[in-house]
DNA sequence: ATCTTTGTTAACCAAATGGTTAAACTAATT
DNA sequence: AATTAGTTTAACCATTTGGTTAACAAAGAT
């Protein structure tokens, strides 16, 4: 059995090696060569599990978007009040994304880059989708929970506040003048701050 | 004087040329032989202006980030409230973005590349400075004009509220189902939604 | 007029890069 | 023991890429 054992071990060590490399460096940046070295391995095993630098870019890219999309449907889709989502969503994503500190600056990158490649995406299963999300926020605005907000507006601005000091964390350093710890606390402050500051807004008081 | 007139407008072609490539490819992506053409003039050329890419690059950075720092100097440094401040920051912002659209993305992903840029950048004068915007949030939040609020979280909920649309475009396109058209109304409606988002929040009342 | 400096080009180069090949190795099958 | 099928490697290849060179053109200075 040890053949198919190696056959996994290998394609995983691949995987992970590519994640590493794409991620630090994107598409463009990243070499063959290294991410070979990474994963401790001959340049032509690159091939032999994967064609080309595009195809293994591919399956790079939709494993971490794979990882990125039940975050988000999380939100959208339970039962939940607008109040409770935004709350657990903001603290379970600042938790994960410090896990993951190089993932949205990745997946960013990448979409704009080529634009085509979320329509791929978009066929997958498990696609975020914002109607359950827009019909509750509708609902509780006219109910006079919510102040009136368009439910495509909230929902950037929830995300935004969210994933944007991993985006920016070398502005927010320079601008604020913060060395990394100092950071790391400004960033899990956010856990709850940013949820306070979403929920002061948009309910009514 | 044909001499001079020349080395001018080829210096400005090459930057302009540089300018565009980069801002679309990125560092890595972009080819100088694609420069060359773009700015109608030999390769060669290109060396004889600037000595190496990064020379190049470097001097693009620099006059993408110049673009960008009077913007948010001018919210950082004058004397209005801070309602003001944000009312005319988000106006303004997104009416400069739209017609720069690419400068976010190009400017976030190299400082992630590279964190070191940044150093280089907070050297020169005109680098914002959070000193005199933290003072007077303090102040108001003091007198009980605004809710107890942090100054660097309130700055980078402001800066996240209005960046953040640009850099995830294709993200939101994708999840709220919106051709450009779509989204040029989305992001045009936001010059006003967004200052009354945060002002909501922050506001005592 | 000629010499010098600056701007411009075509041809060239070495290194890097994605990808291929053919042979060798491993382990289960017959 | 021989066959077979999948796995791994070293060596190789064509192309691309950033960068250089040497010759040429045009303008100023002498």
């Amino acid at each position: 059995m040890k053949k198919t054992q190696n056959k996994e071990t290998t394609e995983q060590q691949i995987l992970d090696a590519a994640k590493t490399v794409f991620q630090a460096k994107g598409m463009d940046g990243a070499r063959m060569q290294e991410i070979a070295d990474e994963a401790g391995i001959n340049k032509a095993m690159l091939h032999y599990y994967y064609r080309s630098k595009e195809i293994l870019f591919e399956a790079v890219f939709k494993s971490a978007f794979l990882l990125l999309a039940p975050q988000l449907n999380a939100v959208l889709n339970d039962d939940s009040s607008i109040e409770e989502k935004i709350k657990n969503f903001t603290f379970n994503y600042v938790s994960f994304m410090m896990k993951h500190p190089y993932l949205p600056n990745f997946i960013i990158q990448e979409l704009n880059r080529k634009e085509d490649f979320i329509l791929k995406l978009k066929e997958n299963t498990g696609f975020p989708n914002l109607e359950k999300f827009k019909t509750k926020v509708e609902s509780e605005v006219s109910q006079g929970i919510l102040n009136p907000i368009e439910a495509d507006q909230l929902f950037v601005n929830i995300i935004a506040l969210n994933i944007f000091p991993f985006l920016g964390k070398p502005l927010i350093k320079a601008f604020a003048d913060k060395d990394d710890k100092a950071f790391q606390e400004f960033v899990d402050c956010r856990k709850t701050e940013v949820a306070n500051f979403i929920i002061n807004s948009i309910k009514r008081h």
